[in-house]
RNA sequence: GGGCGAUUAGCUCAGCUGGGAGAGCGCCGCCUCGACAAGGCGGAGGUCACUGGUUCGAGCCCAGUAUCGCCCACCA
């Protein structure tokens, strides 16, 4: 065994061990109460493993592993989605740039076909990338949102919600992404503040006497004018209320309106009605009974009856330019100003949203919804952490309708069929006859996501694995997501099976760049997960001035990566820190080596069992025991990097720091009980290290005498940790540490070169046990017969009493005099405040009678050290 | 406009139900001591953003202020 873990020499090997194990697939047997199962949040089919993905990962394979551990049968649903949109941009710029082609050109059944074929060149990366995490899904039955038999369950969905009369067929006014030429979500768009020109325009009064003035930065979208909105309140206008304007240029006639919505204090108080480009408008237009004529095309360009010839066809940029001219030319401008606002773009293609009238699929949501509500505030379902439940309720309080349909290729399509005759076919199965054509649009990716928790284990059939596994346990994403997927799979999944699809949601932190900014490829503050495990260049937004070369990662393993992101996120966004990776890679490094020290003194017959002899086998099985309940419970409540860093915590303050430095002497003379506890104690560790660092202690325990199997199969913490813990015990060795830990301090202070071994005096009580600890760490000869206090040249205090050390040329007694008065000087400070807090009435009256007890106590112990001195 | 979160050591962050401020990294000093120099030992370093309040006692609870971040929202 080599004195440095090198993970790349281990980790691809014990990943390979996994796989060929078995232990991640499950035989469809069961309740799915005591089964345990969690749905992957699918990754696109095309993409590539990012901070996220490992993030979230370690964080369901810390899960995953416990499960096991705690004997249950589980399944971790693995799949991958086809991920409409994004994937057929991405298809559609490789056609373009690569073989100047376009998928109109192709053709839809030619374009899908080629998506396929992307699809298997690319599709499995992500997978392969997921294993080199140590993640143990299932990898024999993995899921694509896109397969026959998952299609199948969507076009069901479809169907059943269409019959049901929650998805129907509209013409509203869509968020209509020019970029990917298709309808989007709400949850698809995002604001983005933009300056514009605002312009004052004159629409002239039908009766001639003048005219009102209405603002707006579009002014290409006044030809789809159908009417002109005051405020009721507003005494400006009162008297025009009624009248009637004449929109320029088109010299149609506008009704002028009124309507509460129209803000008096902004603009001219006048409002221009265009209910097919803008959603107020749209409803403004709905309440009066107003049409609303489009004047946009769907490829973001003039046309319509409304617009004249001389503009038809123009780009809307194009058009406000020649119309603004135009009415400049009319004298109609009366002003322009700079205007800052919000306005909509796709964060699909990144376009700016177009609103347009549009006939698409939509689903009302409020009914559905409502149960959704209620099993997360019954408490069925929870968020960790909690305040999530806040943000998801609110929204689904005032959930709108969803519109599903894309006007993409790549996706599931629309499972109804148009007769030339204007029959409508609504089923899973195209109708018999001709004339029938399909509805060419496709489902709203997350449409067919929403179904990931029992789509994935065969539903509608009534599959063992749904039977087995159906509803899962935990969801672990991220927020982005929290209405996009989560929401919906609550929704459809109580619709569709009638019980909830998992009952915990755990809300990942998002990972920022070292600098703080998103993490993202096209910021060049991405971090590859890979590069840290296998090294690789470490990039730029690492650099401590720009331009300056940042290196390279080290290779740290999956285990250092693993820990390292849990250990970083508690449920807070956090910047990336390199240095908890660098902790997680030490940490490994130091059970390793631990490992080593243990392995190497033991005989192959020694079995691994607690038999504790001195104070500390009872003080580290204590402290075991200790650690495995703390790191329990910290997983399962969803406190990942409490539990890495109780881990740390133990392994290696604990163990490594005392427990190995205390039992060497014993282990060195072979003693068999001593080798047999620490056997125990390190199986126990690596078992408890297992979920968060499987590799290294993967590797641990294949190393360790009689143990069998694979760790990762599910080995059980070995409850008995020797029983009672040993109060007792524990509280000599605390005592002796905190001793060790003054004698060195005061060496350091008094200028004792390490090698020197000191003659001392032990004055103090409840060392007996422990006393040559204190000599060999300490490196002092202790004499216990009271002789010899003449050559006193110090006094080290330690808890309960002293250490005389005999004068010597290898102390500095002035130094070691100043460090005794500096203690001396702390100790009656400390006694005095403690004496202060019991003195004050109010204390004592009203504290808990514990805490004053304690202080008492350790008033008493400060004044006992202050003698003693 | 509404909501949520953050503000603790030079840096990145812990600190769960109120009872003498912690970690990792960085810094200083010592150490090739039979697991580990990616190591060990010791040390320096903090008005817990600010102002009030509740309490015997506040980093923690309450109110307000400031700064930063995120989410939601239909002001032309």
């Amino acid at each position: 065994m080599k004195t440095r873990y090198e993970p790349a020499d281990v980790e691809p090997r014990i990943a390979q061990a996994w796989l060929d194990s078995g232990i991640s697939h499950p035989e469809p047997e069961g309740d799915p109460a005591e089964n345990y199962s969690i749905a992957i949040p699918p990754p696109n089919v095309t993409g590539v493993l990012h901070m996220g993905h490992a993030l979230n990962n370690a964080v369901q394979d810390t899960l995953i592993r416990r499960a096991r551990q705690q004997g249950k049968r589980t399944k971790w649903i693995l799949g991958t989605d086809h991920a409409g949109i994004a994937t057929q941009t991405q298809v559609e710029k490789e056609l373009l740039s690569r073989l100047g082609t376009s998928r109109e050109e192709l053709g839809r059944e030619e374009f899908i076909s080629r998506v396929w074929a992307w699809r298997e060149r690319y599709g499995s990366q992500i997978i392969e990338q997921i294993k080199r995490l140590g993640s143990t899904p299932d990898f024999s039955d993995e899921r694509f949102t896109f397969d026959d038999r998952y299609g199948e369950a969507v076009l069901k969905v479809f169907v059943d919600l269409y019959e049901k009369g929650y998805i129907y067929r509209d013409r509203y006014l869509v968020n209509w992404d020019p970029g990917s030429r298709s309808a989007i979500s709400d949850l698809e768009v995002d604001e983005r503040e933009v300056t514009d020109t605002l312009f004052y325009i004159d629409y002239p009064l039908a009766s001639g006497s003048g005219s009102i003035t209405v603002a707006t930065v579009r002014p290409e979208t006044m030809l789809a004018d159908v009417a002109i909105a005051v405020n009721p309140d507003d005494e400006r206008y009162q008297r025009l209320i009624g009248e009637t304007a004449i929109l320029p240029i088109v010299g149609r006639k506008l009704k002028i309106i009124a309507d509460g919505y129209v803000k008096t204090d902004f603009g001219t108080g006048a409002l221009k009605i265009t209910p097919g480009h803008d959603p107020n408008d749209f409803e403004i237009g709905n309440r009066h009974g107003l049409p609303h004529p489009s004047v946009i095309g769907e490829d973001g360009c003039m046309e319509g009856e409304a617009v004249p010839e001389r503009y038809l066809g123009l780009k809307t940029g194009d058009a406000r330019i020649a119309i603004v001219a135009e009415l400049a030319e009319l004298g109609l401008i009366r002003r322009r100003e700079e205007y800052t606002h919000t306005v909509p773009f796709s964060n699909r293609s990144g376009a700016r949203i177009e609103p347009l009238i549009s006939l698409q699929w939509f689903m009302r949501m409020d009914e559905l919804a409502e149960p959704a509500v209620d099993v997360v505030k019954s408490g069925q379902i929870k968020f960790h952490p909690e305040r999530w439940t806040k943000v998801y309720l609110d929204w689904m309080g005032n959930i709108r309708p969803w519109c599903v349909s894309r006007q993409l290729w790549w996706g599931h399509q629309i499972p109804v069929w148009y007769h030339d005759d204007g029959r409508v076919h609504v089923d899973t199965k195209a109708p018999d006859g001709p004339g029938w054509e399909r509805d060419p649009d496709v489902l709203d990716t997350w449409f067919s996501s929403g179904l990931w928790p029992f789509a994935t284990l065969g539903w509608p059939q009534r599959t063992p694995e749904l039977k087995a596994f159906y509803p899962t346990d935990v969801l672990s994403t991220g927020r982005d997501i929290i209405f996009l997927w989560v929401a919906r799979m609550i929704m459809l999944g109580l619709e569709f099976t009638g019980e909830i699809p998992f009952s915990d949601v755990y809300i990942h932190s998002i990972i920022q760049a070292p600098d703080g900014r998103r993490m993202s490829k096209s910021l060049g503050t991405g971090i590859d997960p890979l590069a840290l495990i296998d090294g690789g260049e470490r990039p730029p937004v690492f650099a401590k001035s720009a331009g300056e070369d940042a290196g390279e990662f080290p290779a740290y393993g999956a285990d250092a990566v693993r820990w390292g992101l849990l250990a970083m996120s508690s449920g807070q966004d956090v910047r990336f820190n390199e240095e908890k990776v660098s902790q997680a890679q030490q940490l490994t490094n130091k059970l390793w080596n631990a490992s080593r020290l243990v392995l190497g003194r033991v005989d192959a017959g020694t079995r691994a069992e607690a038999r504790p002899q001195a104070p500390e086998d009872h003080w580290i099985l204590a402290r075991l025991q200790r650690a495995v309940a703390a790191v329990g419970e910290a997983i399962d409540s969803f406190e990942f990097s409490r539990a890495a860093l109780s881990l740390y915590d133990f392994v290696y303050g604990e163990l490594c720091d005392w427990y190995l430095e205390l039992v060497k002497p014993r282990l060195y003379e072979g003693d068999p009980d001593t080798a047999a506890t620490l056997l125990h104690i390190l199986t126990e560790t690596v078992t408890l290290a297992h979920p968060l660092i499987p590799f290294v202690t993967e590797e641990i325990y294949a190393h360790i005498p009689g143990s069998e199997g694979l760790l990762a199969g599910g080995r059980a913490q070995s409850g008995a940790s020797a029983g009672n813990p040993d109060a007792l015990a524990e509280h000599e060795v605390e005592r002796a540490i905190e001793a060790i830990q003054a004698i060195r301090a005061w060496r350091d202070a008094a200028d004792v070169k390490a090698s020197a071994i000191l003659e001392a005096q032990l004055r103090a009580e409840g060392y007996e046990e422990t006393v040559a600890h204190l000599a060999r760490l300490g490196r002092l000869e202790i004499g216990v017969d009271g002789d010899g206090l003449d050559g006193s040249a110090a006094a080290i205090a330690i808890p309960g009493g002293v250490i005389h050390v005999l004068a010597s040329a290898d102390v500095d007694v002035e130094a070691a005099t100043r460090k005794r008065e500096a203690k001396r000087s702390e100790l009656e400070a400390e006694i005095k405040r403690a004496e202060g807090k019991l003195a004050n009435q109010g204390f004592t009256a009203k504290a808990p009678p514990a805490v004053v007890e304690a202080e008492r106590t350790k008033l008493e112990a400060l004044r006992a050290e202050l003698e003693a001195l």
